[in-house]
DNA sequence: AGGGGGTATGTCAGTCACTGACAAGGAGTG
DNA sequence: CACTCCTTGTCAGTGACTGACATACCCCCT
């Protein structure tokens, strides 16, 4: 089974982030990171089809964590409503997750490369949701827009909230919730 | 100036979405575009700082044009209004490039690679609009926030009019706007 | 115990994206 | 003509990634 074995992948992500954090992304070679965790560069490669993804495991549980809450929800909620709350619903796993990603994300913050393939999950993620929205009945074209509008919203609270976590994520999810209404409230 | 000289980044361009297109985005060498343009590999590299960037370029104009549109718009409108309102101004803009543009996304479109690039070509753009927005005195958050709620709509509509010309731009713009301001009536 | 199969890993060789350093040619200017 | 700038070529090197093959270990079955 994947990971049960020798831990070998843990070990190879956890030599990644520090030595990201260390000397950069762009400055550590796989081959060092494969050593540092005792294996090779090649088996470094076949636990991680690139040297970006081993920065990016954690999606699949928040992926159906937050499908399974949009199928829950009761059947006359508006979409954006939809989505607020299945983001709540996966507050206590991102708040367990923090330890983990906030050395993470500073990691990515500072490189444009990370960025990029964070940008290609969250595109994955906006799919997943719009596609959990349009099984509710709403139409694709609804559903895409939601999704995009609302990830951008949840993207938003999370990178502030791992930032500081100062104000929780719940009070942040009801700030950028508030103001995505209320954008729409004056463009009427 | 950039281009005026010998036409050699216009020939890499043009050689690059031919070979795209014929073989597929990872079986076509940086090399090979080099020859089919009649320069050298190390050249290729020296007017695109990767391979990806050869299909990236047209966006500098499109950004400056949405910026002043932005800028123009009568103070009394909303963030989403004075988004559309650019939207439209660029229309022509977008016209005019469709039998660029259009290949273009095909190769765009089978290639997770590319994908990735367009993705953070976007997210530039919408930076660019948030900031254009701010300056308007609307806040940071709302700013951002429409911006990306705007440019999924836009993206939405401009991607699929490239799919298939029949309903205009100005139509699908349409579509998408009525779609986004349906969204958050539903959610009140 | 012994054999067999599956899985994780190592080794090796190769391709290709990308970079720095240096040289060469050509156009324009004094 | 000499000087300079700009563009391109050449060469050598690093590092990401891949395919093929060999080896060691674990588990199960007889």
């Amino acid at each position: 089974m994947a990971g049960s074995t020798s831990g070998a992948r843990a070990r190879l992500q956890q030599s990644a982030v520090e030595l990201f954090r260390a000397r950069g992304f762009d400055r550590t070679t796989a081959a060092e990171i494969a050593a540092r965790a005792g294996v090779t560069e090649r088996t470094f490669f076949r636990y991680f089809p690139d040297k970006r993804e081993v920065l990016f495991d954690g999606q699949a549980v928040l992926v159906e964590a937050l499908i399974a809450a949009i199928a829950d929800a009761p059947r006359e909620l508006g979409p954006l409503d939809v989505l607020f709350r299945a983001f709540r619903a996966v507050i206590p796993l991102l708040e367990n997750n923090r330890p983990f990603a906030k050395p993470r994300q500073e990691v990515i913050s500072v490189t444009p490369a990370l960025q990029e393939r964070e940008l290609a999950k969250l595109e994955a993620l906006s799919d997943a949701l719009a596609a959990a929205l349009e099984a509710r009945t709403v139409s694709q074209l609804h559903a895409s827009l939601a999704a995009r509008a609302g990830m951008a919203a949840f993207a938003e609270a999370t990178l502030s909230w791992l930032d500081a976590s100062e104000p929780g994520l719940a009070e942040r999810l009801d700030s950028v919730e508030a103001a995505l209404k209320d954008l729409l409230r004056q463009d009427l």
